[in-house]
DNA sequence: ATTATCTATAGATCTATAGATAATGC
DNA sequence: ATTATCTATAGATCTATAGATAATGC
């Protein structure tokens, strides 16, 4: 008698025709909202579309959300807030100040492509959101990837000074550092697009020694 | 009186209230759709508007192309046939048979730099057609990606075997080389963010020159 | 005479709302 | 009693077409 409580998972198959609480189903709602604009991008995607992957009609939708464009905002939000960008962030400082070359481009490597990977969805509304023009993509950027860009331009140049980086303009310098693992990344989780046999890990220790060698001065760099 | 042929342009403003010749006013269609369709993807593009960007009803839109799809894929098969990439590999093929690496990534910064530069809406276009999953996106990776990617893994296994490349897998080696200038290319062309204040000439060079001590032994590298 | 063009509109689709219904928690 | 849900539909928007009109080339 006493069933146990049903997932309110994304994926509840048939049979879970049970009501879900308000916070459940707005979840939920947001989950395949996620999988949805991901995929076809704001203006391709039907809110009839959200509904029926939720199991419901479209007027629960608009319950939850007054307006697409809300539910949108809702999404990008909610992950701008949570993505934990903030220790990480802390965690690439403080390599930098132990001057540690190899530490900090094998962890933003390593970070770039577990991102990816874990959240393919979100970044590909990401992209989307970037290309769409929407306000909030250019938020994040404002918020994430210009603090990051500006971060490593500094270490670049301390490290130039220091004589331990390659000479010439900070800017292409950084853009050496991270491109490849975002590169790959993109190819790999948002375009489906893998030329590389290359085991996971393996992969992440051959982009960020790679990046090491371009930027590192030509001196004896060995290992 | 012999008034001179007025400009079947883009851009005409006002005042060009001729009628196009029918070769004349598709062009202006498919000029005007590629920036449209570059800034709001398919479905978020209005036939509507095309058509007013040209300063015509819709109706004319639909005589030359049956639907919406159409008018798209003629876009996409235009550039696909017409990129001019084949020179372009012909003249890769040519350095590499002379091992000229760094003529070889310094050719190819300059062209991804080039291309970006020259068709920025077009490249903005493809990278939505990629993102919505359209079959001619996927086209075009089979007949100019695939063969160059393919083509790089053999040259950058060559000359690891020649002892001038570093070891490792093949495909990271590829990337290393490319991904820098692509990424510029995109942050600066598609997405409008540009961070380094460098001189565009300057740029391609430093692109290259990072390129080449990425995949390059670690030797003497000396210009 | 030919044909580029416009006007008007059909038909489909999409967002959003209103009001009725039924499952839940108390 | 509360509230998650459905049905039905309004109103807007969008693609595409049909038939009339007017500018062009001969």
């Amino acid at each position: 008698m006493s069933s146990p409580s049903p997932a309110p998972a994304v994926a509840s198959p048939v049979l879970a025709k049970r009501r879900l609480s308000s916070e459940d189903r707005r979840s939920q709602l947001i989950a395949n909202a996620i999988e949805m604009f991901s995929r076809h991008g704001f203006s391709g995607t039907r809110t009839r579309d959200i509904a029926a992957a939720c199991g419901v009609s479209e007027g629960i939708l608009f319950r939850h959300f007054a307006t697409k464009e809300d539910l949108y905002r809702a999404i990008l939000e909610l992950h701008a807030n949570e993505a934990g960008s903030h220790e990480w962030m802390r965690e690439m400082k403080r390599l930098a100040a132990a001057r540690d070359d190899r530490a900090l481009i094998h962890g933003m490597t390593s970070h770039i492509l577990k991102s990816f990977r874990d959240n393919a969805a979100f970044h590909r509304l990401m992209l989307y959101a970037w290309l769409e023009g929407h306000a909030l993509a250019d938020m994040a950027h404002q918020q994430f990837g210009l603090p990051m860009f500006d971060f490593l331009k500094k270490y670049v140049t301390l490290r130039q000074r220091e004589g331990v980086f390659r000479a010439g303009d900070a800017g292409p310098l950084v853009i050496a550092m991270y491109a490849p693992a975002l590169q790959h990344a993109m190819n790999k989780n948002l375009f489906g697009v893998d030329l590389c046999q290359t085991d996971s890990d393996l992969m992440a220790e051959q982009l960020a020694d790679l990046a090491l060698a371009a930027v590192k001065n030509g001196k004896k760099t060995k290992k």
